[in-house]
DNA sequence: TATGAATGAGCCTTCATTCAT
DNA sequence: AATGAATGAAGGCTCATTCAT
């Protein structure tokens, strides 16, 4: 008769948080369709009219998680003046940032182990792996800027680079297993001095 | 009067690095007991003899895998010199490790997912973790050495040891989606660089 | 807008009829839950939506079992008039239900195989002990009646009455067998008889 | 080499003991053959060497209950005196019989529900109905005898002898509910009282 | 549009039976 | 003769997906 009107990005957005909760609670693999529609606050069926499969839901969360890391670390890194400042400022965040997920980190595992090439989900991985690389090179850009800029010595940027994503996401894992304490500030600190001082010009000078 | 003869360990063994093998290629949650059977070459029914239940089957796989890495750069590192050298080799036999278990490598990843410890495969997180705890100790006790033989600079070692194999971990991640090249003798080198750097006694002195 | 309309206990109710059919003509532990779906003319999985397993659907067919017996003698007894008349009617009832029933008859022997108390299906067997003192009860009451009204001499009335459903128990069990013949209406005549002979006060008065 | 001497038939009785304790305990379709063996206190694979299938064996369990009864009841009952007296011994020896063998009571039940015509079980339900029809022909031949000896009133002795079978199994049954006390002597002379009430020549005449 | 009842392919696990020793 | 490791058919149960309402 008359065509309920209803906000369905914002609906499909309500779906992918509810999914992101219970992924984050059981695992991707022990969460059934089911599980989520309750969550959700919807019927089986209508999960469907949203995504097409788990698949597609799946890498609609683990999408949704990347965009909101960079939502989160992006728009505040923008307007910090040096390379030094900026990597400081970008381990600092992506610590605020977890600290601020702690509910949903061990997604982050789930996200890790559904990307690896093999695996049949082609939509999540590829997805993934090109995210990662573009946090890579936006990375690298910022190192690249630091050494023009005399701040850091000049290096093979883009193993820096990795070297920090890298560090990132190992230490998320310990957080995740709670062997460091996600809300220590010391602790990206503690990291971005370590690296800052590997990195720094005056090394080399001496 | 006496049955078949059967070293049962050793046949728990060749089960288990065929498991570990379809795990790595197929991930953990895709692989059915009967791909396991196939591949290790003996009945579906004769895993029961074995292991319980899959999990108890992926427990061991992990368990197995872990042993393999503290086998190979465990014995290697107790001869060594100093802790300088030992760091180095530690990231260096990382390294080597991976790029020799390449066919494994993604494993893993299913190996962290299934062990962050909301997953109902208690037998493994709680192992994992362990395992992991072990691993920190044991680089921070080099650490430590080397605070007192004046090589590193006095710093918090806890810290440190998690950042070295939070870096580890986060370059395997990144080995297994192709981002950085595993057989690349420049990296291991790089990082060590990079972190000894940090660590050294006489760049606070200057 | 709502989801198909299902009258859930009723379907409940069929599935419960067809599982007896088939438990009678194969026997319970022959039984696959695909055959009692392919009977109720359901899907397997459709049954999980009634019952959560094997045991609880068994559970159900043989509630369901006492409840026709239940309903089919308790509905025609209660508007007898003397305690001779009832007990004389409720083996010729007992009769009638068990001829009537045929097709399932020898559901009972796996019900009383199942009930007994060492298997794991604590659903039934509680339920049948309770069910059997019921009828033990209902038929005590009656002889005590009896007593009272003069219609039976004065005896253990609780051992009378285990007597009268032991009696007929075997009975049932030897028509299952074939060894007597159902539809006869002299044998519930003559087993009434003697009953009652046994019962009667003129007995001990003389 | 030297073939080892073994007394098949005793091995083989030995085996049935323990099947019949392990089925009394957990039910017939419930127990593994390996359940049995290990009862037995013998390998897996000895077991068919005694008996080719696990329906074999339970034909063997059941023959066996069966003959015990048999030789329970028949040799103490031969040389006593009128109809009277066999007929309350042949209730008080059942009775005693289902005392003695109290743990294995419950196994009368999978004996009965396993001895339905329709169950593949063809070794053993033909077996079953033969044994029990021979009962009732005893048991008839005594009442026959009962009448001629002027004991027992003129009556239809086939429907007798089958409900004296069938109290007691009716009441075996209420006994593995735990109804009624087994061990009560009150219980048999009581329902031989009733019995040869209702069967006594003295009424009729009356 | 929303729903949840229905479905059946698929998987883990069991266990009677076989057979090499 | 005795054994128990190996087997694979079989069955209970799950859950992503469909579809009638």
């Amino acid at each position: 008769m008359c065509a309920r009107v209803v906000d369905k990005p914002q609906k499909r957005l309500e779906i992918l948080r509810a999914a992101m909760q219970v992924f984050a609670e059981q695992g991707v693999s022990k969460v059934k369709m089911s599980d989520i529609a309750c969550r959700a606050g919807i019927g089986k069926g209508t999960l469907y009219e949203y995504f097409s499969s788990k698949e597609e839901l799946t890498a609609g969360v683990f999408a949704l998680f990347m965009q909101d890391y960079e939502d989160f670390v992006g728009h505040r890194l923008e307007h910090l003046g040096t390379a030094s400042e900026q990597i400081k400022a970008f381990i600092r965040l992506s610590f605020e940032f977890v600290a601020e997920k702690e509910d949903v980190l061990s997604l982050i595992l789930d996200l890790w182990a559904t990307s690896v090439p093999r695996s049949g989900l082609d939509l999540i991985d590829s997805e993934i792996s090109r995210e990662y690389r573009a946090f890579i090179d936006y990375i690298q850009a910022i190192l690249e800027r630091g050494i023009e800029q005399g701040d850091f010595r000049a290096h093979r940027t883009d193993l820096t680079a990795s070297m920090i994503l890298a560090l990132l996401d190992g230490l998320m894992f310990q957080a995740i297993l709670g062997i460091i304490d996600i809300h220590d500030p010391n602790v990206p600190e503690t990291i971005a001095d370590h690296l800052l001082i590997s990195l720094a010009k005056i090394e080399i000078d001496n």
